[in-house]
DNA sequence: TGGAATCTGATTGTCAGATAATCTAATGCT
DNA sequence: AGCATTAGATTATCTGACAATCAGATTCCA
């Protein structure tokens, strides 16, 4: 015997058929949809349904309202997804092994591209350098581990890659919990290595700052 | 004077609190959570309030809502999330030539790991070998293009990181419209290629098989 | 007794109507 | 023209109500 599958709620095929204009209507992100009030007599169901639907969808940024102003359809972006990503499993519950190994991929990665940009553009270095700098002058924890992220966060924008900026924020989320735990003498040895990351970039020798750059995440693993 | 920051909506901050709740308490798919009501009347907003957030949560797998019965932390998976973003243009407009360099970091990346799995457990190779071998019997565009990114993913997970199998089907979210515009010979080398990089790991040739993956994947970019 | 049918309370699903907040564009004043 | 004000449109939020659904307790009957 057929058990009926659960009739969709309305609002579900409400978003279904809002993501159906879009689609067959080739609209772009920007593009006006109709407002609330019309999707909702044009479907057939309340007002209340409808903004169900759009406040899902505007969740995931497939659709944007403005207060007096009206629904758009949205610009998505992989930022926006990583965010709500924080929630998969994969990460929330992730082995801390395995968070290192895999900021090591990613950062050590990087490292030809910023090497490559690095000689084309000599303010890659500068902006790297200067955050690097303000280790010396940092007193307190909080501001190490601040610098610390910023550090990290501009060698993967130096890189160009956007992808695995976003990335990388998503892995400082789950990181926090061991920066915490780290000692005075640790954070100067850390700001050394920083240096010698940049700099052996700025001479061309990536296995080098690689080397050096693996070393410095993988020294988290002592802190498990 | 300064123009206040538009306030967050209730709604936000609502689902912002949910989140939270869920990660503070360690809540995991299938917990309760409470109900509609009391949520509201503990952030001191309406029902309706809630139910905007909770339905926007639930779009995405956050939670899950039944009739009659509650709330419960839900299970999300990228496959939903990418079910529901698939169809977006915006997601055209991703660089791809960023989307490229990022997936060769991130695959040739694991390389290592896989082939230090491969070595401990014989299965490792079986598993790959079995999802390459069925490029010979497909016969369908569409059937290509499940079986690559079914070689993709186990890939990443036989390297044991799960962030990364995230961030992997998460770019495929984004790879989805080049994939299509491939022709039939092309598809062809790329099942060799596959062949060629899990034998290579076979042997512990890993820098052979960063080679042959580099390549496979950079072909993509004659194609922009 | 044991199992099936029913009832009941809890909870989400949907609706209607109203008011607030905010933006755009038109209007009017100087 | 330039600026302030107003008006209209639209989303944001709330209140209150009722329908639909489900899990578990209860009742009923063989």
């Amino acid at each position: 015997m057929l058990k009926v599958l659960p009739r969709k709620k309305i609002r579900d095929q409400a978003a279904e058929q809002i993501k159906e204009m879009i689609a067959s209507e080739r609209l772009r992100p920007g593009d006006r949809l109709p407002n609330e009030s019309e999707l909702a007599e044009s479907f057939g169901i309340s007002r209340l349904s409808v903004r169900e639907a759009t406040k899902a969808l505007e969740y995931l940024g497939i659709v944007e309202a403005k207060t007096g102003v009206g629904l758009t359809v949205g610009k998505i972006d992989l930022k926006r997804v990583t965010e709500h990503l924080g929630f998969h499993p994969a990460l929330h519950r992730a082995d801390p092994l395995q968070l290192i190994d895999t900021r090591v991929i990613i950062e050590t990665g990087v490292l030809p591209h910023v090497a490559r940009h690095m000689a084309e553009d000599s303010s890659t270095y500068d902006r790297l350098r200067s955050v690097a700098d303000r280790f010396g002058s940092a007193r307190k924890l909080q501001t190490w581990i601040d610098l610390d992220i910023e550090f990290h966060r501009t060698l993967l924008e130096s890189s160009g890659l956007a992808p695995l900026v976003a990335f990388g924020d998503l892995l400082h989320v789950f990181f926090q919990k061991f920066r915490e735990s780290i000692k005075k003498a640790e954070w100067q040895a850390g700001a050394e290595s920083h240096l010698q990351i940049i700099d052996a970039l700025r001479d061309g020798d990536v296995a080098a700052a690689e080397n050096e750059l693996r070393q410095h995440i993988e020294d988290h693993k002592s802190r498990i």
